[in-house]
DNA sequence: TTGAATACTCAACTTAATTGAATTAAATCT
DNA sequence: AGATTTAATTCAATTAAGTTGAGTATTCAA
């Protein structure tokens, strides 16, 4: 993730083949949930004996299950097929300058344990052992025989190197800097590990088992530290050249506006965060340090909190315009640490360009949708995303 | 492109396997120049017994040039193998509501051909024989034994679908609001066609022929009839749900702004466009119908297109600080239907926002570069495209 | 009850990859 | 200069994983 790797396309073998096609039907149970062998021969456009190979294949490593003959119309009715929940685990880990938040997932990217670990420093030296107890502990968690592990999601502040908006008052890690995570954490952990940011994470988790299941092309706004966007686009994560893709908090809602921590003026991030809201709420001396504070806040009808909710939906339906006209997603989603009725009155004040491409007859979605939120949505996100990488092929290219 | 295709993932076989394998040859050969079967196999991860299979049937078929046995260090040395620019030919062409611009494009993206032709009415009746012809006759302008055709890439004016902007004083096409264009030109021309927006033919004609050869991720700003957004990230043609991202004309850059057609105030388009120009100029006594007009007035440094200039480039500095920030490109490359001087005064006058994440100590290209421009960049962007379908491996996915 | 439709298996075949040994030619060593 | 090493390439045999076609089982419908 760190540097720029001039992405390597490579050739495809007959191993490469059957690997490519187990995920392809892999993918197509967990969007269709039950599926027949000759169905899926169908849809994966390969032949029936085929299909019987993989599924044999699969259901000998305990991937998927076999479930009752299922009669639709004539013929022999079809075995039908789905992942099988306990066949495989992931692991999610969410670094913080100050915390190590430690998330286990089963094939479905159902959360099976979570736990929240206060660190001293962030220094590697302090990290890679925690995360590895961390790790260690969730995985005995599940018992004796438990599933393969697939691999640990590990989610780190962004932006990744040194760019423009390193010092900018970001939660940044320390001792990090010239250091490559991936490596360091395979070596400790012993899977294989992703590095991504919160933001992807988050919007993998979405469409693993949030409200995006249903979604190829979706962006994620998630309120984490500042204000990170994720990006689905035809079932691919943006992740721009250098993995730093999707700093909606320092995009400009407005020129010449209030002065950002990274140097400029009219961020987004300064009207619309939960740091922005702290803020807001400190000057009127309320206090909203955590999530529960606001939750508080809000069930008493705080007029403070809502008069922030209504100056922070304007920005906020600028930028959404902005993606729309961008990234034209079928429908962008809200979500992260922030409370859920939070997120809920700030999308109902949202006044949403009506010009934009997103504005379509043929609609059935909202355009702005309200996503998972919690504390832990990152590190879930960070397993969920090895769960995906199970699902998605990617034949050609080689980091 | 008009309707959402629920895209489909789909198996590899044998077959596949060696389309995706040649696509993969035929990609390094344009990235590198010229290789041997030796370095071939390294690079794709494939035997070198393999390579030598498909270098056998690329060579056959003309699509690859055996060159001089090169001397590298010991051991044998290896014949070079480099593209046939004679190989094959791509058509494309642009549909405009008065004109149709036609160019036939050798294997590597070289213009052999161009022309443009008046047409009365933008009716499917009207463009499709229209386009028929002026195949026909691109093609037997380069005599009677042509090279295989690989296809015709369109590019029509966007928005696709009826979605807000649509009557938002676009020049649009009428009569093709139900039609599928793709199956249409298909029928007429009989053989493969890919329809685009302007934006990203031009954005793909830059990374086979122009300034971005060696980039995988970069955002290629297009002044058209609007302003538009072709963005490659990481090989990738991001395109959005409904294939229609990337408008970055209606992005609000000034909130309570100058009003556009589209209804909304403040959008860039209203600023820095070709449309912005000529008002600006309008209002000064000044005509600036094509680009020959400021062509004219930038040769006698008129103080009034200065003064706008300096104008334009405000909002688009701003413009570009999101697009570094959203989509992490390696470069944002301006391009289009502009003379290239005012486009190299108007990269001179930006004042970028300098917290980005494109910000970054190892930088060796500048931020903003100059791409290919003139009239018929989408026309040959178009074509390029289909070159670009020969390079780019895509076994896992169908429309 | 019989025939059509559908799911699935078995066995033979095909494609396109890999593997290992042999061949050629240049660079380096003695 | 001649021997040795290195690298590119080909030849022949093998292998992985797909396809094809024939045959069986099960259900629906006439």
């Amino acid at each position: 993730m760190h540097r720029k790797t001039p992405l390597k396309i490579i050739g495809s073998n007959a191993e490469r083949t059957r690997l490519h096609n187990r995920k392809v039907v892999l993918g197509h149970l967990r969007s269709h949930g039950k599926l027949g062998r000759a169905e899926l021969a169908r849809l994966t456009g390969l032949s029936t004996q085929a299909m019987s190979n993989i599924i044999a294949e699969l259901e000998s490593e305990a991937l998927i299950l076999a479930g009752e003959r299922q009669t639709k119309g004539r013929g022999l009715p079809a075995v039908q097929y789905t992942l099988n929940p306990a066949g495989a685990v992931a692991l999610g880990v969410e670094v913080r300058p100050n915390a190590i938040l430690c998330a286990l997932v089963n094939f479905l990217g159902d959360t099976l344990y979570t736990k929240r670990i206060h660190i001293e420093s962030s220094a590697p030296a302090v990290v890679l052992p925690a995360v590895k107890t961390a790790c260690d502990e969730a995985l005995s968690s599940i018992g004796k025989n438990a599933p393969p592990v697939l691999g640990a999601g590990i989610v780190m502040p962004g932006p990744f190197g040194r760019v423009g908006l390193t010092g900018a008052g970001k939660a940044e890690l320390v001792g990090w800097d010239d250091k490559d995570p991936q490596a360091l954490f395979e070596d400790v952990l012993q899977v294989p590990v992703r590095v991504e940011n919160d933001a992807t994470a988050a919007a993998i988790a979405e469409q693993t088992t949030g409200s995006a299941t249903d979604l190829q092309s979706f962006c994620f706004v998630y309120f984490g530290t500042g204000l990170g966007l994720g990006v689905i686009s035809n079932g691919e994560i943006l992740r721009g050249a250098f993995g730093n893709a999707g700093e909606l908090g320092h995009v400009v809602v407005e020129r010449g506006g209030r002065l950002c921590s990274c140097g400029n003026r009219g961020c987004l991030e300064t009207y619309t965060s939960r740091m922005a809201a702290r803020e807001f709420l400190q000057k009127r001396g309320k206090s909203a340090e955590n999530q529960k504070d606001l939750s508080d806040l809000l069930a008493v009808n705080d007029p403070d909190l809502e008069k922030w909710i209504c100056e922070a939906a304007d920005p906020l339906a600028q930028a959404i315009g902005t993606l729309e006209n961008l990234f034209d997603p079928e429908a962008v989603i809200l979500g992260g640490a922030m409370p859920p009725e939070l997120l809920e009155r700030l999308i109902a004040k949202l006044n949403l360009i009506d010009a934009t491409v997103s504005v379509r007859a043929d609609r059935t979605l909202p355009r702005v949708v309200r996503g998972a939120s919690g504390w832990m949505t990152a590190a879930l996100g960070a397993a969920a995303l090895i769960i995906h990488d199970t699902y998605i092929p990617s034949i050609s290219k080689v980091a």
